[in-house]
DNA sequence: TTTTTATGATTAGCCAGCTAACTACTTTTG
DNA sequence: CAAAAGTAGTTAGCTGGCTAATCATAAAAA
């Protein structure tokens, strides 16, 4: 067993999930196996494109919210809202962007606890510059893919996700 | 714009995503981002799993070894490269876990910097408690695909991953 | 009107990932 | 043999995620 080694932890878990598995027990461990190293592979190649631009993910969707919003301006209530993530996260993000002078914090005048966020023209050249190469990673990352195989892809991934909301749903009771 | 709330990150990114994008060009995009909000779903449930157990994915993986392992023991520096993280988090992770009584470090005889790390009892029920579910949990997730389904799951992941690596090989130049 | 409850934003601490730096030790080179 | 280079493990600091707590403010209830 020991004479195994590997430097991606996805194909690392393969051998540990399959162990105590019999042969044909093991169809559905490879497919998670090789679902989670697929996507993660992926996620990387992504995310050193938004590190080429110093993003991340958060911070990228961030200015996408302000760029999108009234007055390039949101609260951070609103954003962490969006984003799905806490207030903490959010105002530790805006934190960092701020220092990096993408955003700007004032004060509220309908209400003091507020601080409202607003993009800055420094942000907004960071978003601009990021949008086509973001597009073309995007594209490039399914590039081999047929027009009948990106249909299949999108309906097995929404049969993975029902399931996985259904068992989901069920966990919480 | 602003009319769109979602609680669930990827969701999120889509509106971003399509903005400014042409209907006829955003194919790969809304696939880029089923795949990103299936897979982190799946993977959600599944980390609730092992946080059920007091286990997080390198936890998990770190037991794996040690089980697999001659006399249950290996060094931090064989970890680091079979889990593919760095010394610096295999050495914070086996701190915590040592704190939970699942390993014992000892000093080696052979090498002065070594610290040989050994699977105790209570770790390896931990693990033995886990796998069936973990084993459980894995089939369920995929319970709702037919074995046809899976062969083209398969092959589809199959042919995405080895365009990754293409990209990411040619972005290393 | 006053008190209680809710809300906005921030911070501390935890986690797991990283990089960089460090000390102690081992191996290689000159 | 001594010096230089390499290696094992740890720590500090950063990031982005979380929970819990906090303070100030606003809204609801009494």
């Amino acid at each position: 067993m020991e004479k195994f080694s590997f430097v991606d932890r996805p194909s690392n878990q393969r051998i540990q999930l399959m162990n105590g598995i019999s042969k044909n027990d093991s169809t559905n461990v490879e497919l998670f196996l090789n679902f989670q190293w697929t996507y993660r592979n992926m996620q990387k190649v992504y995310d050193s494109i938004l590190n080429e631009n110093d993003l991340s993910e958060s911070r990228f969707i961030i200015l996408m919210f302000l760029k999108n919003a009234s007055n390039h301006e949101l609260l951070p209530s609103v954003i962490s809202e969006k984003l799905g993530a806490t207030r903490a996260t959010v105002s530790k993000l805006l934190k960092a962007m701020e220092t990096k002078g993408w955003i700007i914090k004032s004060s509220s005048t309908t209400d003091k606890r507020s601080i409202p966020v607003q993009l800055t023209t420094k942000g907004s050249k960071i978003l601009e510059k990021f949008l086509p190469k973001n597009f073309n990673t995007v594209n490039q990352l399914f590039s081999s893919l047929t027009n009948e195989e990106i249909k299949q892809f999108t309906y097995l991934l929404s049969k993975i996700q029902k399931n996985t909301q259904k068992f989901a749903s069920e966990m919480e009771k």
